[in-house]
RNA sequence: GGUGGAGUGGCCGAGAGGCGAGGCAGCGGCCUGCAAAGCCGUACACACGGGUUCGAAUCCCGUCUCCACCUCCA
């Protein structure tokens, strides 16, 4: 089986089929960097990493491109509110996208353009578009997309054009003069009034600065070609932003995406998070309550199409549940020595779970086999051979790795820390203490040593090889 | 109003005509000096009402409820 993927231009699964064999143009709509990163964000960002990761696995050599809207009504707005210059305003966000993305362990796209990058590719794509007759320049200084030229307009969201609503850019302002059609979008806008010169760039048609849609389909040309394989993006996208780029490209005469994905939304407590209802997470702040790799878990473990539903109980579930796969794997290591990073990505997989992603990505049953296989582990770790614990422990880490959750990778240098081989010198010494307590068959000692280091957030278990130690959950 | 998605056991969450995905929590057991970890066992689950079928959570009709998008959205 190869991979499907769920298109939602044509509402069916489809086999991707590679317009170029053996490699994949992906493009995603990144964020509109007016503000600090929520959960939502960053939930839309592991579940495109995951395909990232599951196209390279599978031998595709992927182009991804993730573009950065660094500009736009609300950046200009809020930056000139808090009396900094848009640039750095967009650059500041920028900075805290990236991070966020980092700490999650999404890997970085090929590359990352910004829209303010792009003016001459827009104009290009506005010079065809009017060549064509598809968009004429307003009153005001704005070019605009003339959607009664393109009968396939509302194709995407399955819509007839009579009744897609009409757009409301710059709704009852005096720069819609002129506007042939209600449901006209804006291609290219005019600086308005108290706007800094500097968020503005000279064209053709005057002055002025990018209507959102625009972008993408100019940075995707030019970066993926006229003709691609995937565009992804937060199903919120659909319309009008996705529908809008569709039209302008293939007005234009580009063939564009081949495969419209689009991620489900995370909603907090049964409801989209807004900060007026209170249930806004931004990722930091989750951050500060558990640890990056158990975010990570939580948002890779449900479908990516389906809405996730973020409630008190999310985290400590899959807390416990990571903390069970990654025992496994820190358990079966201690036995059978570390496993080479290489040999972990070169492993054959699973059956079921390459199936399971070649399904639309289906990373929840993907889990199941991940579990199954942790079961066996561990039995082999109660009962079996090194080799027996080997295999399952190879065959973990590397269905783990393609979802971005590979628990050696986790783990991290810390654990070679100077104060962590301090710190085992000085359990190791109280284990020893405990040992002996135990063979005198001194239980009240024993007890007394394991509570004192319970105490100090470090917990002690029994195994077949002898007592292990790890240092106990964040709180 | 238009368009799309969803309702699965205490909770999370896949599946999509016949074999009870998986996880979390609970209960019983094994192991343990006691624990922990692990293992084994443990569930009249598919919103409601009809229908089709030998057989429906899955298909059809109807009803109810929830969510999202409809020019700020990931």
């Amino acid at each position: 089986m190869t991979l499907h993927l769920y298109d939602s231009a044509s509402r069916t699964t489809r086999e991707l089929v590679p317009l170029r064999p053996g490699h994949v143009g992906l493009y995603v709509c990144g964020a509109t960097v007016q503000g600090p990163p929520h959960i939502g964000h960053v939930k839309t960002a592991v579940g495109f990493d995951v395909l990232v990761r599951w196209l390279r696995r599978s031998g595709l050599d992927v182009t991804f491109v993730r573009n950065v809207t660094d500009i736009d009504d609300k950046i200009l707005q809020r930056s000139a509110e808090e009396g900094v210059p848009w640039w750095a305003w967009a650059a500041r966000w920028e900075r805290e996208f990236t991070a966020a993305y980092d700490a999650v362990g999404v890997l970085p796209p090929t590359y990352e353009p910004r829209a303010t990058g792009h003016v001459i590719e827009m104009i290009e794509l506005m010079d065809r578009l009017l060549d064509k007759g598809h968009a004429y320049p307003g009153e005001a200084g704005d070019v605009w997309f003339d959607v009664r030229s393109w009968p396939e307009y509302g194709a995407l969201t399955n819509q007839r054009p009579d009744d897609v609503p009409a757009s409301d850019d710059a709704a009852g302002g005096p720069e819609e003069a002129g506007k042939r059609d209600p449901r006209d979008f804006a291609l290219w806008k005019a600086p308005k009034p108290g706007e800094p010169l500097d968020a503005s760039w000279p064209t053709p048609y005057g002055r002025g600065r990018p209507g959102w849609h625009l972008e993408c389909s100019a940075m995707a040309r030019r970066y993926l070609g006229s003709a691609f394989d995937i565009h992804g993006g937060g199903r919120d996208l659909r319309f009008p932003h996705h529908e809008n780029e569709l039209a302008q490209s293939r007005a234009a005469g580009d063939d564009f995406a081949g495969i419209w994905l689009h991620a489900g939304l995370l909603n907090v407590d049964g409801a989209k998070m807004s900060k007026s209802l209170g249930n806004f997470l931004l990722v930091w702040d989750v951050l500060a309550t558990t640890t990056p790799v158990v975010l990570r878990y939580a948002l890779t473990a449900a479908h990516y199409r389906s809405t996730f539903e973020w409630n008190a109980d999310t985290l400590p579930e899959a807390e416990a549940t990571w903390s069970r796969i990654a025992g496994f794997v820190e358990r079966a290591t201690e036995r059978t020595g570390t496993v080479p990073d290489a040999e972990v990505a070169a492993a054959e997989l699973p059956a079921g779970f390459a199936a399971a992603l070649d399904d639309d990505l289906n990373v929840p049953a993907a889990l199941a086999v991940v579990h199954e296989h942790v079961r066996a582990g561990n039995i082999a770790l109660a009962d079996g051979t090194p080799d027996e614990v080997r295999t399952e422990l190879v065959a973990v880490r590397a269905m783990l790795d393609v979802l971005g959750l590979d628990p050696v990778r986790w783990a991290g240098a810390g654990d070679e820390s100077r104060a962590t081989r301090a710190l085992d010198a000085l359990v190791t010494a109280e284990l020893a203490a405990r040992a002996k307590a135990r063979a005198e068959r001194d239980w009240a000692t024993a007890d007394a040593v394991r509570a004192r280091l319970a105490e100090a957030g470090i917990v002690v278990e029994d195994s077949p090889t002898g007592p292990r130690w790890t240092l106990g959950g964040e709180d």
